[in-house]
DNA sequence: AATCCTTGCAACCGCCTCCGC
DNA sequence: GGCGGAGGCGGTTGCAAGGAT
């Protein structure tokens, strides 16, 4: 049998978002929440699948995001985080509050794994890349590491080799190797993973807390009468929504998108 | 100044997992 | 227990911006 689309592709747009776009997403989401993304788009009036929506949302609008690179102590648990879980973005991002598996994966890919590969570790196994050639054992073993992410057990299983990543950032240049051993525990020494406490941290499961704003908000804002709220203290991120403020530099200043949202900049200029 | 190359990131795609029926 | 729908996830792509030549 073959899978259904997850939208049809006729008559939806892809692309880029336009800040008409945002608008809608955001109004509607703010009004009804997202209980069901695919009815979202229809609901919203949009042209986009709902996964589309879902990714911009989640990705990009959600009102909690962090917006600019990585800092030091964050780029130290990714690395962390993936040592232990591999290349299991989402968990990783449930442990950065404000970041996302997109966002960490581009970073990833972008920033930390060439500063790996010139340090002389290897991004995939976080073990020294000399050591990789000389030992095919422990190679192999490495590559459970590297295809863990199906495999909780296979991570659970993981070669207290892959500190190796996580100690040479410690002991090296970084700036911020005060804050990171707030985070990394147990720093160099560690060879049991299970007195770790970090390590105890990383593979929590995250217990929904239920308090995301977004997903609780039902209430019935009208939003043609959105754009009126004047001071923004009524919304229920008040005080997380710095990045809005950012939109100008996207250069999306001049859009409507600014007419109904950028109530800070009238409550802050 | 023009062109080419590299980098960074938003967005898409397809598969997987979960959950209700 | 099986099936199908919906959401979630990770890999990959496309494009714009900045830098190098």
């Amino acid at each position: 049998m073959g899978r259904q689309p997850c939208c049809d592709k006729l008559g939806v747009k892809r692309g880029p978002w336009t800040a008409e776009e945002d608008r809608k997403l955001i109004n509607f989401i703010l009004s009804n929440g997202h209980c069901c993304w695919r009815a979202v788009p229809k609901l919203a009036g949009l042209l986009r699948c709902g996964k589309s929506c879902r990714l911009r949302w989640t990705n990009y609008l959600r009102p909690d995001l962090k917006r600019g690179l990585l800092t030091d102590a964050e780029e130290q648990v990714v690395v962390d985080l993936h040592a232990k879980l591999g290349n299991r973005w989402s968990k990783i991002a449930a442990k950065l509050p404000g970041r996302t598996d997109n966002e960490i994966k581009n970073h990833w890919n972008t920033h930390i794994k060439k500063k790996l590969i010139k340090m002389g570790i290897d991004p995939v196994t976080h073990e020294p890349l000399d050591r990789k050639t000389s030992s095919p054992a422990t190679t192999s073993q490495s590559v459970v590491t590297a295809d863990s992410t199906k495999s909780d057990e296979a991570t659970k299983q993981q070669s207290p080799q892959s500190d190796v990543a996580r100690d040479v950032l410690l002991d090296g240049s970084s700036p911020m190797e005060s804050s990171t051993n707030t985070v990394s525990t147990g720093g160099s020494s560690s060879s049991s993973h299970d007195q770790d406490p970090l390590v105890k941290w990383l593979l929590e499961e995250d217990p929904p807390t239920g308090d995301e704003p977004w997903l609780n908000f039902t209430g019935s804002v009208d939003v043609d009468e959105f754009s009126s709220i004047a001071d923004g203290s009524e919304l229920p991120w008040y005080g997380a929504t710095d990045w809005l403020l950012d939109y100008q530099d996207f250069g999306l200043g001049d859009s409507s998108l600014v007419d109904g949202y950028m109530i800070n900049s009238s409550n802050g200029a």
